[in-house]
This record gives C-alpha cells, structure tokens and sequence, in this order.
DNA sequence: CTGAAAGCGCTTACAG
DNA sequence: CTGAAAGCGCTTACAG
C-alpha cells in the first residue's frame, strides 16, 4: 500500500529491497542483467510500496518520453469529436496523451497562450504537440501538427477542405432559389474561417447574385457568438431568406434565435451550418450542414504526429481532408422567390 | 526567436544575457532583489530567444505546481460536459489543468490503470486529481476528488442523486400505466450504475410490480453496449412497453434499435434515459431523461479539489447533487394497457 | 550483476 | 544584488 502522505519514490523501494536506485531503474524498465533474485526482491518491494515512477522525472530525463501533448482552448461537441479521433489513433500506439488547458481563458493570456503552453510541455514531457484551433502561428522544438491553423500557417496541419464545403452548401441554397443569404463568420484569422467566407462569396459572385456585406456578420465559432448577429440579420426588413453560418454551433443558435422571433424553419427561413456535430442530426429540424468529420481530423493529426516524432513521415506537409454536403430539413425553397 | 532544434533552456538565457541560472529564475519568478538593469537585460534574452520555462523541470524542483489533473478513459458528451464544469470552475483560479488519456484504451492496463496515472502525475506535476468514473478505488499522496466513484468509496467525491432521479423516471412510467419496464444497466461496480438500478428495483417493488429478471440487460454506460441489448429485449415476444436505459447514450441507442426495427417511440415503446446530455433535447422525439447537469458534477469537483489542495475545505466529503425529471416526447401512455 | 556519479532543467537556501 | 552548490526523482554510461 502506499503510504498516507508524499508519493513513494524510487529510493523508498530501493531502501526496502537493499539495492541502489540504478537497480530499481532497471528492473522498472526491464533491462538486462539483473539477478533473477534481484528482481524478485525489487518487485515485491514495488508492490508493498505501491510504486510508480514520476512521470515527470522520468521524463526530465529521458529524450523520449512517449507522450503526445494536445493544447486546446475549449471543449466543445467540435473538441470532443477531435479528441475521439485522436484517442483512436494512439491507441495501442503506445504513446499516451497529455492534454493541457489553461485556466485563464479570457485573461492576459489568451491570446498566443498555445504557444507558451507547446514550449512548456515540449522537450521534456511531451515528443510532439497537436494544437486545436490555436490563436496564432505556434512553433515548437518537438513535431506539431495543427489542426486548423491560422491562415497563412506553414506549419504541419490537417484542415477540411473548407472552400469546397462552403461553396457546396452556398450552391445549395442558391439551387432552392435563395438570392439573400445571410453569412454569420468563423474566428477571424484562421484559415478554416477564410475559407468558408471565401466559399460564400465565390458561390455567390459565381451565381452572378451580388454580395450585400450588411448580410455577413462577425461571429468566433463560439455557439454563443452567434444569437446576437443571428438577431440582427433577422430583424433587418429587407431579412435574408437563408443563414449560413461558418459553424453547426452558431448554426443550431440561430435555428434558437428564429424560433424565438416566431420565424418558421424552412417554411421563413433556411439555415444552414458546417461541421456536422452529432447534435445537428438530432436537431429539429435537421440542419443542413457540411460534414467534416471532426473525429477524422483528429485521427489524421494524430496519425501524422506519430510519424513526424519517429521520423518517418512520408506525407504532404498539409493535410486537406474531403467534406460532403449533408442535406437536412433545414433548408428549403424559399416562400416568396424575389 | 527560438532556435529550430531543441528547446530553448534557462542556460541559454543565463548565457546569454551573461548571468547566473539563479538570476534568469529570479526575473522569470518576479522575485525581489534583482537589479533593474539585470532584470531588462534577462528579459531582453528571454524575448530574443523565445524562452519559457520548462515545466516538467518547474515542477520536479517546486513542491506546488498550480496544475490539476484528470484522468478519464473516454471522451463523449458526458465527458465533455463535465470537463466544462472543471474549467469553469478554474477560470481565473491560477491553476491549470492537464487531462490524462492512455492509449491502451483496451489493452492490458484496462483495469485500474487511473491509479496507475493518478501516482505517476501526482507529488511532481500535479498538486491534486479528479478522477472520472475510475474502474476502481483510487488513493493518491495528494488531494483527489472522484466522480461518480465505484460503490463503497470513501474517498472525496461528487456524485448525483442517482437513487432519486431512477425512481422518479420509474415511477413516471408506472404513472404513465407501463408495468413491463425493461432496464439497461450502467457499468457495473460504479455507484451510480448500482443506485439507478436500485431506484428501478425500489419503484417496482413499492407500485406492487414485480420485477422480471429477463428484463435487465447488463450495459457498460457505453452507447455502443446498449444496441445488443436493445434489440435483444425488443425482440422477445412479451417485449417491454418501456426501456430506462442507464444513461442517455444508451437510451439514444435504444431509439436507434427501437426505430430500425419499425417500432415508433412513444407509441409502441416508451424510452427514458439518465443525464439529460445536449443531444437528448434535439433527439426526435426528445428523450424524457434525468438532468444530472454534469458541468455541476465537475464544477463542484474542481471546486472541492482546490480547496483540498489549498487546505482549507469544509464541505463534506461526498458531494451529492440534486437531479430533476425531464419529461419530452419519448415516453407516453402505453397503446395497450395490460 | 551492481553501485557511485553525473546530469536532465529548474529553484532555493547559503555565502559573499 | 549575485553566484556556486545542492537537490527534486529519475536514467545511463562508467567502473568494478
């Protein structure tokens, strides 16, 4: 049993077998040449102690560490999917999985905070990082790879390719015959933002249908971001007749919002998201999305991460994974065609 | 700027603002008694270089880290939804938090391995853990706060009313005149698992309804556990009239399996859950379940865990949070009564 | 087969 | 005000 108060440490076990702590290393870590009795004796006393080794001396020390690190700023249904994907490919990897968190979201440090966390975990307790939607540009002495990086990023990253979604699901609305639609905006900076904007204006300019920018609205991926700008849009006179929104959060937000002003969905208005979270399936009605399988983006970053740590990555620096319009009851011919 | 290659040390900065490793930890620490012009020449060097202090090596030598843990051994709603609560909690608290995951999800290390990582993390690099529905009875050197701990537990804990919330579903359903009500049971030796079944067992018995032992089917909490055991109970001849399923991704599934096979819930089937978790409102119909408010459960472990780590918590060590029934669509008068 | 010693990157008395 | 030295819990050449 272990002991009430400080954590056993490897001295404890080798007072009570007799040996030195080198011993005890090695019969922790199974290396060679040690006496059959030896290690009998050093494993009893590992197990009368309860002992395990620090995982921060052990990994003070050694080069490798077979831990992977993950920062991330939030944990929303988007995180979680990411998390599944990434748990998936390390498992029976052999490498666990650090995830680090920082309390002060909205302080002082917020902004660059990724960067300062993958310089603290890495050379010591981590092999490679993954970030999540990091603020900025992050660099790091071990491997990284991002998932969604920030526009312009040249960092290893896995993205969707968020263009093509984007202008799947603009060319779906202009298809039922939507000529106002409303573009409620990811966190700026970060290329799956970008692109999903892009995606909208090129659908549109493609179409010949020309963009009203009181129509596109600032929002952060944050579900909460959006029911104020979803308000504003609809309470406009001249109302879009369709809501795309940059993400299924600030999607289902604004199916809220309309039901809340008394507009029907699809009957007054259309609303489309993107991501593909589990809840936009269940939601009522549906919503009208852009899968990007999430769980996907994180097996593949982690899939490349393991590569980049033993060296032997053979794949583009880049990853951009494919996306599928998913059509639900969201969406519709709108009532009155202009 | 950092260099490309190994991480930047405190020698490195030492060096080249050409002082002592004692005086850069000095000025990183904010400590009295440096000079001023020492003080803009070491923060100079740690600007040029990109140095942040290493935090494994931080931590080995300080006795307090600020950093919580967690270990958890899945990531799904419920999941992400407690781990809301805990960096709610921790918001602005001055501590971090870093979650633990293995890889060997399903490998041999399965069974009691949060202890395994709970002994490894603590004493250096945590100053204390919350542990997530644990496959067993944890202890640690340090402060640790379990939810929903395994039956019998002493240690410090947050858990929901489990007794209560299961009997309010069952009775719900008796009131609603289902008497054959077959029970999808959590992951056995935890206690909520035990508590929601014996509120099963305790509504039977007080309505006069005795119990069919076919009815129970054995689940783990894991949605995926519950399809089997769905269909099996919904396949038997003298099938039930409801389900309660343990937890909501169970009974979720159980709409799945209910509507594959034609039935239509609630007219030919009933079907309740546990927790209340996002995806449960937007199901169609909505899931009648028990709100748990699991962002409650880890905001009150996270809020119990730092005051044990501070020393001075004066609450009770098991916490015990009220649930409340959540009526929706899924659950009505049974077509036929008995 | 085993141990003494050095060192991973820091912090903290202890001298000066 | 500043530095040399010890030490946090490990691992790994290096001797023996």
């Amino acid at each position: 049993m272990a002991k009430g108060g400080a954590p056993v440490t490897m001295s404890d076990v080798a007072q009570l077998a007799g040996v030195s702590t080198a011993t005890v290393s090695r019969v922790v870590n199974g290396r060679y040449g040690v006496s059959a009795s030896t290690v009998t004796h050093v494993r009893l006393a590992i197990e009368r102690l309860g002992y395990e080794p620090s995982l921060v001396a052990t990994s003070l020390r050694r080069s490798r560490t077979n831990v992977l690190g993950l920062v991330t700023h939030t944990f929303q249904s988007y995180t979680a999917e990411v998390l599944k994907g990434v748990m998936d490919a390390l498992s029976q990897s052999g490498f666990d999985l650090i995830i680090y968190a920082n309390s002060d979201l909205y302080g002082t440090y917020s902004d660059g905070w990724e960067q300062r966390h993958l310089a603290r975990l890495s050379g010591t307790l981590t092999d490679g990082c993954i970030a999540v939607t990091p603020s900025g540009e992050v660099r790091s002495g071990t491997p990284i790879v991002v998932i969604d990086p920030v526009k312009g990023s040249t960092v290893p990253s896995v993205t969707a390719d968020n263009f093509a979604g984007a202008t799947a699901v603009v060319e779906h609305l202009l298809g039922l015959g939507h000529r106002r639609i409303g573009f409620i905006a990811g966190r700026a900076g970060l290329e799956a933002a970008w692109s999903r904007e892009e995606g909208y204006r090129r659908a549109l300019a493609k179409a010949g249908v020309s963009l009203d920018p009181r129509l596109i609205a600032r929002g952060s991926f944050n579900p909460e971001s959006a029911a104020p700008l979803a308000r504003a849009l609809l309470d406009r006179v001249d109302r879009p007749t369709a809501i795309f929104a940059a993400s299924d959060g600030m999607a289902l937000k604004t199916l809220e919002v309309a039901k809340d002003l008394g507009l029907s969905v699809p009957g007054d208005l259309s609303v489309a998201g993107f991501d593909n979270i589990p809840e936009s399936a269940l939601a009522e009605p549906g919503l009208t999305t852009v899968d990007q399988s999430m769980d996907r983006l994180g097996y593949e970053a982690a899939r490349m991460l393991k590569s980049l740590v033993r060296g032997d990555w053979e794949g583009p620096g880049q990853i951009v994974l494919p996306t599928r319009l998913v059509v639900r009851g969201s969406t519709a011919v709108p009532k009155t065609s202009p």
